[in-house]
RNA sequence: GCGGGAGUUACCGAGUGGACAAAGGUGGCAGACUCAAGAUCUGCUCCCGAAGGGGUUCGCAGGUUCGAAUCCUGCCUCCCGCACCA
C-alpha cells in the first residue's frame, strides 16, 4: 500500500485548525453545547490511561459540532493541594528518588542537556506546575483535541482565588460552612497533617484512622488505668487487665482525673485532647498484682503482666476477656502454667457452634503461647464470627439478646454517657512518613467543614440527580446513594497551594472543595483577563452568575464599563449550564457529588448541570498502569509510537464506557492493520468517479442500503454515547460489507461505490479519527464535488472548509431497502447450503440443480407459510392441515418450524435467474433452476427461502 | 463488612427468552500469492456425519417455561469503591 505519513497529517491539520481558530467558541448561535472534562493535575506527565477520558470527551465535542451545536470544550489546569508542594520541597531538599523520577518525567519532553536545569528549577512549586501545564497542553493539541484554549487558567491564579472566595461566601451564607473536631493522620516531626503521598508505602498500603474506645478502670480515687479496645461490648466479660512490665507508663491529668497510659499513648493523647497534662512516670511492673474496679459492676479485678501488650498500640493497657479474645485466653493459660493462677473466663456472647470461642479456636489452631503469630488470625476469625452471628447473653444486662452487629455502638454510647468510656484514635498500622517521622493520629480542634447534612440540601441534590442524564445509567442510582451518604467534609487545610479561606486566612481551601463549580469560570475566563483582579469581588460574581445587583452601580464600584459587565454576563448566560461533564467513575463519590451539590446550593435551576458520562479506566496488557510497575506510556509518546488516530480508534472500539480498556500491543497491531486498510480504501477512491444512479445494480443498491442503515444506527448510537458500537459498525462491519461487495463485483467497481458514500462515511468517522478524515476530505475536495452527497443543492464550499465543521450526513432513507438486503441474504444462505453439502458429501459437482418453493408445483408452501406465519407454534400444523389436507403438509410445516425462517416475500426463482451467472462462477459448474429433472426426489424438500438442492457428481 | 460489577467456545469480547454452536477480533491449522519472510486473500477452528443433519456447551446446582447463555433461588470465584486524597 502507498506509504502514508500519519505524523505529517496530524501536524498539518492540528496546525490548520489552530490557525483557523475553528474551535474557539463564540457565544451567539442558537444551539449550544458546553462540555467539560476535569482539568488535569499538573504534578507530572499524563499517560495513555488519562488520555482515554479526554479523548472520549473530544469525540463527543466533535460529534456535537457535526450535529450543529455551537460547542464549547475548554480546558484548565489543577495546581491546588499538597502534592505539588511536597514534590517541590523534596526537590529543594535534593531527595534522590524524587529528583530521579522528575528527571525521567522531564526527559519525555526535553533534550538530555536541559533536563538537569529544568528539574533544578522544580524547587519552586510554581515551576513544576507551569512546566507540566505547558507540556500537557501541548500533549492535548497533539492528540487533536478540539479545545478552546483562550479560556485556560490554573487554580492558583488570582482570578481563580477570587472566584473560589466567592463560592465559599455563598456556601457560608447558606450556613453549611462550620467548624469542629476532626481526626487526621499527622506527623510530629513535620508538625503537619500527612496524606497518602507523604506516608511510606502509603499508596500501596493505606493508613486509615481507627476509633478505639477507652475504658476507665479505677485504681484509686480519680486515678484510672485506661484500657483501649475495639470491642467495648465485651466489657461485661472482663476478668483482669494486662500491662507490659518493662514498658513505661505515665500519669496524665485530664480534667479532674488522672489517667494512666503508656508513654507513647500519652504523647498521642496530647495531640488528640486539649486538656491533657503529663505528670510522673511509672514502670509497668509497679501495677502487677494491683486491683482495679471494672466500671460496670465495680468488681475488683487484678492487673497482670502480658508480653503481647504493645505500649505503642492503643493505651498500652488492655482489658482481658478470656472467653472471647484468643490473646487473653492464651496469656492466662501461660500464667496458669507458670504461676498456677486460675481465672475463670466469663462468657457473654452466645454463638452457635462455640462454647468458649477463644479457647476453642486456639485449640483448633494448636496455638500454645502468646508469642504465636497466628493469634492475630485467630482474633480476626472470632471477631468476624461473633460480630455477625453472636448474641449478647444475660450477663449483659439490658443489652442481652441482641446481636453484636446491631448493638456495638449502643454499648459504646452507653458507656460514654456514663462517663466510663472515651475515644482514642489509632492508625490502622504502624507507619512512618517518607522522611521517617512517626505517623500518629491527631485531632484538629477547629477544622473547617462543609456540612452536607441539611435536608434542604440533600433534597436539592436528589432532585438534581433525578433530572439528569447519566451514562452508563447505573451510576444514577449510585449517585443518589452517594448524596445520602455524604455528611461532613473538611474543606480547608493548613498546608498546600490554593485559595486562602476567606473567614480565617491561615487556612487554605482544600483542592477538591475548590474544583466544584469552576466550569462556570470557563464561560468568562477569557473576558476577565482584561479586568483588574481587585474588581472581581463578591458583588461582581453575584451579578454575573446570579443576576444580583445592578450593572450601573456595579460599574461605578468596580470601574468596569457597563457594557463590559453586560457582555460578561451574557457570555455566562449563553453557555451555562454545563450540558455534559465527562470523567471517570472514581470521581463519583468525591468530585462529582461536590460538583452536583455545590451547583444545587448556589445556582438556580436553569443553571444546573444536565448530564454526566463516565468511562472506565485503562490497563495495559491486563495490568494496572503505575509508575512503580514501570508500565506507563506517556500521552506525549502516542503520536510517535502508534499514531494519534489509531490510538483514538482503539479507545473508541476496544471497550464501551462501562468497561476497562486493555491496551494490548497485539490488539493494537491488529487494529493498525485494519485502520491502514481503511485509509487505503479511501485513498483508492479519491481519483475515481462515483457510480451514477442509473448505473446502480442490485449489488450497488445492497451496499448503499447497508451503508445508510449502518450510518443511521451509528448516529443514533453516537447520540446515546455508545461510541464503541459506532466504531465497530462504521469500521469493522462496513469494511466487511465492502469486502463482500468486491468479491461479488470487482475491485474497480468497489472503488467507485466507495466514492459514492465516502464523504458521508468520513464525516461520521471524523469525531473518532479526525486527522485522516480531514486529510481525505481535503484530498477529495481538491476535485469537484460528486457522489451522493453532491446530488442535491446543499454542501460545502470545498478546500477551505473543514470536515470538523460539516453537518452530519443526511440519512438517505430511500436507499435503505429491506428487499435488496433480504435477496442478498437469501443468496448467501443458498451458497452456504451448497458448500455445506459439497463438504459433507465430498462432491465436486458438475451440475447443480436448485428447486425453489415458488415453482408451480410447490407454490402451496408459500401460501401456507404466509397463512401460519403469525400463529403460535402449537397451532401451525392444525391450521396448515385445515388449508391443505395431505401428509406432506405436516412434513413441510415441521421442516419450516425447524428452520426458523422469518416470513419475507421474495421471488426466489426470479432472484436466482438473475444471479445465475454469479452462482455458476462461484461453483465453477453449470447450474439450473427448477428443472423437471429430479432423480433423488429433492423437490419436495424445498421450503420457502430455502431451496432444495441436487448435485450431480 | 457495606455498596457496585463480572464469570460465554484457546484468548479478548458481543449476546439478556426462540432465527444461538453463539457477532467481531486475536491466536492456531490448511491453501493462494512470493525465491523467502511479511502483508494480503480464501477456507477451517466444540464433537459426530458420504446431502444441507444430529449431539453436547455459556462459573456450579436446582427451578420456571413448549423453549434458557438470557428469567428465578442457592452456592462458588474474581474485580472495583468505601472519603478528606488528587
Amino acid at each position: 500500500m502507498a506509504y502514508i505519513n500519519f505524523k505529517e497529517i496530524e501536524e498539518k491539520w492540528q496546525h490548520r485548525w489552530d490557525e483557523s481558530k475553528i474551535f474557539d467558541a463564540e457565544a451567539g448561535k442558537e444551539k449550544k453545547f458546553f462540555l467539560t472534562v476535569p482539568y488535569p493535575y499538573t504534578s507530572g506527565p499524563l499517560h495513555i490511561g488519562h488520555g482515554r477520558t479526554y479523548t472520549i470527551g473530544d469525540m463527543i465535542a466533535r460529534f456535537k459540532r457535526l450535529q450543529g451545536y455551537n460547542v464549547l470544550f475548554p480546558m484548565a489546569f489543577h495546581v491546588t493541594g499538597t502534592p505539588i508542594l511536597a514534590i517541590a520541597d523534596s526537590i529543594a531538599k535534593s531527595e534522590k528518588e524524587v529528583v530521579e523520577r522528575y528527571k525521567d518525567y522531564v526527559s519525555i519532553y526535553e533534550d538530555a542537556a536541559k533536563v538537569e536545569e529544568t528539574v533544578n528549577s522544580f524547587g519552586k512549586a510554581e515551576n513544576v506546575a507551569d512546566f507540566f501545564a505547558a507540556r500537557i497542553s501541548e500533549d492535548f493539541k497533539r492528540m487533536g483535541y478540539s479545545i478552546d484554549w483562550r479560556r485556560k487558567f490554573n487554580t492558583t491564579e488570582p482570578v481563580y482565588n477570587k472566584f473560589i472566595e466567592w463560592q465559599f461566601k455563598k456556601l457560608y451564607e447558606k450556613g453549611v460552612i462550620n467548624k469542629g473536631k476532626y481526626p487526621i493522620t499527622y506527623s510530629r516531626e513535620d508538625g503537619s497533617a500527612v496524606g497518602e503521598d507523604d506516608i511510606e508505602e502509603g499508596d500501596t498500603n493505606k493508613v486509615s484512622i481507627i476509633e478505639h474506645t477507652t475504658i476507665k478502670f479505677e485504681l484509686s480515687n480519680d486515678t484510672y488505668l485506661i484500657a483501649a479496645t475495639l470491642r467495648p461490648e465485651t466489657i461485661f466479660g472482663v476478668t483482669n487487665l494486662w500491662i507490659k512490665t518493662d514498658a513505661k507508663y505515665v500519669k496524665v491529668k485530664v480534667g479532674n482525673e488522672i489517667w494512666i497510659v503508656s508513654v507513647e499513648a500519652a504523647e498521642k493523647l496530647g495531640y488528640q485532647r486539649e486538656e491533657a497534662e503529663v505528670l510522673e512516670e511509672i514502670k509497668g511492673r509497679f501495677f502487677v498484682g494491683k486491683k482495679v474496679k471494672e466500671p460496670v459492676e465495680g468488681r475488683e479485678i487484678p492487673v497482670l503482666p502480658a508480653s503481647f501488650v504493645d505500649a505503642d498500640v492503643g493505651t498500652g493497657v488492655v482489658y482481658s476477656v478470656p472467653a472471647h479474645a484468643p490473646y487473653d485466653y492464651i496469656a492466662l493459660e501461660d500464667l496458669r502454667m507458670t504461676e498456677g493462677l486460675e481465672i475463670a473466663p466469663i462468657k457473654i456472647i452466645d454463638i452457635e457452634g462455640y462454647e468458649l470461642p477463644a479457647k476453642e479456636i486456639c485449640e483448633r489452631m494448636r496455638i500454645e503461647s502468646q508469642e504465636d503469630m497466628r493469634l492475630e488470625e485467630a482474633t480476626q476469625v472470632i471477631y468476624k464470627v461473633e460480630f455477625y452471628r453472636g448474641v449478647l447473653n444475660e450477663k449483659c444486662r439490658e443489652f442481652a439478646g441482641v446481636e453484636i452487629a446491631a448493638i456495638k455502638d449502643e454499648v459504646k454510647n452507653w458507656l460514654k454517657g456514663k462517663n466510663l468510656a472515651d475515644v482514642f484514635y489509632e492508625t490502622s498500622r504502624k507507619a512512618v512518613t517518607r522522611g521517617g517521622g512517626k505517623v500518629i493520629v491527631a485531632v484538629l480542634q477547629d477544622q473547617w467543614f462543609i456540612d452536607y447534612t441539611p435536608s434542604w440540601w440533600k433534597d436539592l441534590g436528589h432532585k438534581l440527580v433525578e433530572g439528569m442524564t447519566f451514562y452508563p445509567e447505573k451510576y444514577k442510582a449510585y449517585m443518589h446513594d452517594i448524596v445520602d451518604w455524604l455528611a461532613l467534609r473538611p474543606c480547608a487545610r493548613k498546608r498546600g497551594l490554593g485559595t486562602r479561606f476567606p473567614f480565617e486566612k491561615e487556612w487554605i481551601i482544600e483542592s477538591l472543595s475548590d474544583s466544584t463549580i469552576y466550569m462556570a469560570l470557563y464561560t468568562i475566563a477569557h473576558l476577565l483577563r482584561q479586568l483588574s483582579v481587585d474588581a472581581l469581588d463578591e458583588k461582581f460574581f453575584d451579578y454575573v452568575f446570579l443576576g444580583i445587583g445592578d450593572a450601573e452601580e456595579l460599574a461605578k464600584d468596580t470601574n468596569i464599563g457597563v457594557n463590559v459587565l453586560e457582555r460578561i454576563k451574557e457570555e455566562f448566560e449563553y453557555w451555562y449550564p454545563n450540558d455534559l461533564r465527562h470523567t471517570a467513575p472514581p470521581h463519583l463519590s468525591n468530585h462529582l457529588v461536590f460538583f452536583l451539590m455545590h451547583h444545587a446550593a448556589i445556582f438556580p435551576e436553569s443553571k444546573l448541570p444536565r448530564a454526566i458520562t463516565l468511562n472506565e479506566l485503562m490497563i495495559r496488557e491486563g495490568r494496572k498502569m503505575s509508575k512503580s510497575k514501570g508500565n506507563v506510556i506517556p500521552l506525549a509518546k502516542v503520536s510517535e509510537l502508534y499514531g494519534v488516530d489509531l490510538y483514538r480508534l482503539y479507545c473508541a472500539i476496544n471497550a464501551d464506557f462501562a468497561s476497562v480498556v486493555n491496551w494490548r500491543e497485539q490488539d493494537v497491531d491488529a487494529l493498525r492493520k485494519k485502520f491502514n486498510a481503511l485509509v487505503e480504501l479511501f485513498e483508492q477512491s479519491i481519483e475515481i468517479d462515483a457510480l451514477k444512479e442509473n448505473e446502480f445494480t442490485h449489488t450497488d443498491r445492497w451496499l448503499l442500503s447497508k451503508f445508510y442503515r449502518r450510518l443511521k444506527e451509528s448516529i443514533e448510537r453516537f447520540e446515546a454515547f455508545r461510541i464503541r458500537e459506532v466504531g465497530l459498525n462504521m469500521v469493522f462491519n462496513l469494511m466487511n460489507d465492502i469486502k463482500y461487495y468486491e468479491h461479488r463485483e470487482s475491485q474497480e467497481r468497489r472503488r467507485r461505490i466507495v466514492r459514492n458514500v465516502m464523504e458521508d462515511w468520513l464525516i461520521i468517522l471524523s469525531p473518532i479519527i479526525p486527522h485522516v478524515c480531514e486529510e481525505m476530505w481535503h484530498k477529495l475536495h481538491g476535485k469537484p464535488l460528486q457522489g451522493l452527497r453532491g446530488r442535491g443543492a446543499e454542501p460545502h464550499s470545498g478546500a477551505d472548509s473543514f470536515i470538523s465543521l460539516q453537518p452530519l450526513p443526511e440519512i438517505k432513507e430511500e436507499f435503505i431497502d429491506d428487499r435488496v438486503e433480504r435477496e442478498e441474504e437469501y443468496l448467501v444462505s443458498l451458497i452456504e447450503d451448497i458448500k455445506e453439502i459439497m463438504k459433507i458429501a465430498r462432491i465436486k459437482p458438475s451440475k447443480i440443480y436448485v428447486y425453489t418453493a415458488d415453482a408451480d408445483a410447490e407454490k402451496w408452501k408459500w401460501e401456507i407459510f404466509k397463512a401460519i406465519k403469525d400463529l403460535p407454534d402449537k397451532d401451525k400444523i392444525k391450521e396448515a392441515m385445515r388449508l391443505r389436507k395431505d401428509k406432506s403438509t405436516v412434513d413441510f410445516v415441521k421442516q419450516l418450524m425447524k428452520s426458523n425462517l422469518g416470513y419475507f416475500e421474495l421471488r426466489e426463482e426470479e432472484v436466482l435467474e438473475r444471479e445465475k451467472q454469479y452462482l455458476m462462477n462461484e461453483f465453477g459448474c453449470e447450474m439450473v433452476i427448477n428443472e423437471e429433472y429430479d432423480p433423488k426426489g429433492k423437490k419436495k424438500f424445498a421450503i420457502p427461502l430455502k431451496p432444495a438442492i441436487y448435485m450431480a457428481g
